[in-house]
DNA sequence: AGCACGCCGACT
DNA sequence: GTCGGCGTGCTC
């Protein structure tokens, strides 16, 4: 009889021993029993140190995927690093949760590609990556949009792909990757793959096997496409690497790109970090050689530049409350040249408020304590953060019923333009966004030039590759500015920047109109001269005095529950202990009411902790559970999150 | 997570 | 007297 130490994919859980009379090697995948319920776990290591009692017996193996020693480690370290058991993290993010036994092949495309020519610049990137294959090394790319990553990116994927290696290709979001996917496959040796969650489950089950059977070599996708069991991997692409998505906000709330980083040094291959507008983070990383930053200047069309023009609102011609007589008259030019409008606007719905008119007060959620977004086209107010909506509108304070509205999101100003400028408008946002096919189908309209203004969310910053655009409009974005998050100021720099990019990427020349009614606010300024550097340097510094990331790690503990006084009990037991053992190099904040207090009926505290130490990170987190254990009460729960990117 | 155990209200 | 509600505990 052989001992296994098994990671169960089943939350909480730490590594199990289970037995069988079969001789399985490590990293096979295994059926067991769990609380008289069968799960798929994976074999660590024999093991003889167990307690001889009540170990149950594997009781099926599946041999059609073994995971490599790498893989296993990997999963184990982020488990540490996010403090999470091994359970939970197999639970949550490793595929092999939805492995199938029986797989049938999918037909393998025919393929053709041509050769990329690189410019002076690229070609010493490529270079300069190329001559280290085969060893652990960071680099971050920065090179402005337009300045052609992509193509070294390819040039690289094809010297692997020539040595047998594969390749993990990461992106901030899925609807980028079909985007991407045109473009690679036709400049790639060998298939490439999309992996997301939302790919149709045979898809799934045929990447799985072919992947980690070494028949498949290329996979591209977002956040998940990581944890694809590979063979032979020897090389990590994070394109747009500053980007928060990257991040997971459900547990074990990893960010992906730093996962990357740590898959690659485990595997010892290089990690190829891309962004026009880098992450302080990794811009900081590079300065002080951690990793290598490779600079790409010029642009691959370099006779193209795009004017600023920052409109104060507060002093401005308007045709409306939202839009400038400017940014009309610069959508009506564009109509007549045939030429194509970007107009962003940060804000779902059709207005962010609803006012009551008798006393004034805004209409909030039952359940949580945020405003109701007003969506004119189904006449409802509904809550962004529990989905709740309301068809008639009672005001809580004086019981009117009757309400105006206040504030501008997206479907206003769709409404307006489609009225300004009828048939010519399509809508992006997260509430358009219900599948992948209709993104696509959107996007192919506005690239086919079919319609020539796209109004839309963040979305439509990300991406965007098209020639013909040459007006990029800024509605409003400054309620960004207000968020109680240390990153607003990189981030709006990044957004802007990034959205900024979807113009003038062709040998037309764009225009940006940014409307605000804050023309004074330092990010504008950058933007508008195109000084990361110097900015960027600037942030470091102020991080470095107030003890920010990148010189300490955040960590957030949420506490929530239905009654706010056991809510602050356990919270302000946590926070004492905490503070008892903290070391002296870190520091407690809080705890405080979180930004957001209520979300569906749960009051909310939070607790951040800067530590300047990775490993007493995970003390912080076992005594948190202790107290936890020892002072919970109905509901009450608590989230733990390393490295978080979400204060509210 | 999700299943078992256990202790209170309402129903044959 | 027992059926089932879901609050708490535990998973080799
Ligand atoms: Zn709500
Ligand atoms: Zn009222």
């Amino acid at each position: 009889m052989f001992y296994y130490k098994v990671a169960v994919a089943t939350p909480y859980l730490q590594f199990l021993t289970y037995k069988s009379i079969n001789d399985i090697p490590d990293g096979t995948i295994v059926k067991v029993e769990v609380k008289k319920r069968t799960v798929l776990g994976i074999i660590y290591s024999k093991t003889t140190d167990f307690d001889p009692l009540d170990i149950k017996e594997i009781l099926d193996i599946y041999d059609n995927i073994r995971l490599t020693n790498y893989y296993l480690t990997f999963l184990e370290k982020l488990s540490n690093y996010y403090t999470y058991p091994i359970g939970t993290t197999l639970h949550k993010i490793s595929p092999i949760r939805f492995i199938d036994l029986d797989i049938k092949k999918v037909k393998e495309p025919n393929l053709s590609y041509h050769t990329v020519s690189l410019n002076d610049e690229q070609q010493s990137i490529y270079e300069e990556i190329a001559k280290k294959l085969d060893k652990f090394y960071t680099y971050l790319i920065y090179g402005v949009t337009g300045s052609g990553k992509t193509e070294i990116y390819c040039k690289l994927i094809n010297d692997v792909l020539d040595r047998d290696g594969q390749v993990i290709y990461i992106l901030p979001e899925i609807t980028l990757t079909t985007q991407l996917f045109h473009r690679l496959q036709i400049r790639l040796k060998k298939e490439v793959a999309v992996y997301h969650s939302k790919i149709t489950e045979k898809k799934r089950q045929d990447i799985l096997v072919r992947f980690n059977s070494g028949a498949l070599s290329v996979i591209i996708g977002a956040r998940s496409a990581l944890f694809v069991p590979g063979k032979n991997i020897k090389l990590i692409i994070v394109d747009e690497e500053h980007d928060p998505s990257f991040k997971q906000e459900d547990t074990p709330h990893y960010n992906a790109r730093d996962m990357a980083v740590l898959y690659g040094k485990i595997l010892n291959i290089p990690v190829v970090l891309g962004s026009a507008t880098p992450s302080i983070e990794s811009y900081y990383n590079a300065s002080t050689n951690k990793y290598k930053l490779l600079r790409l200047n010029q642009k691959f069309h370099p006779n193209t530049e795009t004017s600023i023009d920052i409109i104060d609102m507060k002093n401005e011609e308007v045709i409306d409350d939202f839009l400038s007589k400017k940014l009309y008259d610069g959508i009506y030019e564009r109509l007549n040249r045939g030429e194509q409008t970007l107009l962003l606007i940060n804000k779902k719905g059709y207005s962010s408020y609803i006012i009551c008119r008798y006393c004034g007060t805004i209409l909030q959620c039952n359940n949580c304590s945020v405003s109701m977004t007003y969506y004119k086209s189904d006449k409802v107010a509904r809550c962004h953060y529990c989905g709740t909506y309301q068809h008639k509108f009672r005001c809580g304070k004086c019981g009117g019923e009757d309400f105006f509205t206040v504030g501008t999101g997206s479907e206003k100003v769709f409404e307006l333009m489609d009225q300004l400028f009828p048939g010519e408008i399509l809508r992006l946002d997260q509430d358009v966004v219900t599948s992948t096919r209709r993104v696509e189908s959107i996007l192919s309209e506005f690239g086919e030039k079919r319609k020539k203004i796209l109004v839309g969310t963040q979305i439509i910053s990300k991406g965007l590759n098209y020639p013909d655009i040459t007006l990029i409009g800024v509605i409003n974005i400054d309620n960004l500015f207000t968020l109680p998050d240390f990153r607003v100021e990189e981030r709006s720099v990044q957004m802007l920047t990034q959205f900024l990019g979807r113009g003038g990427r062709f040998e037309k020349p764009c225009q940006m109109i940014i409307q605000t009614y804050n023309p004074d606010n330092p990010v504008f300024n950058v933007v508008k001269t195109g000084q990361l550097d110097r900015f960027y340097n600037d942030i470091i510094e102020k991080r470095k005095a107030m003890g920010y990331p990148p010189f300490v790690h955040l960590v957030k503990i949420l506490i929530d529950g239905q009654r706010i006084d056991k809510v602050m009990d356990i919270s302000n037991k946590i926070s004492e202990s905490l503070k008892h053992t903290l070391s002296k190099e870190d520091k407690l904040l809080g705890p405080a009411i979180a930004p957001i207090s209520k979300i569906k009926n749960r009051h909310r505290m939070q607790i951040i902790l800067k530590v300047k130490t990775v490993s007493n990170i995970a003390k912080y987190r076992k005594m948190v559970d202790d107290i936890f254990y020892k002072y919970k009460h109905g509901n009450t729960k608590f989230i733990f999150d390393v490295d978080p990117y979400n204060f509210m």
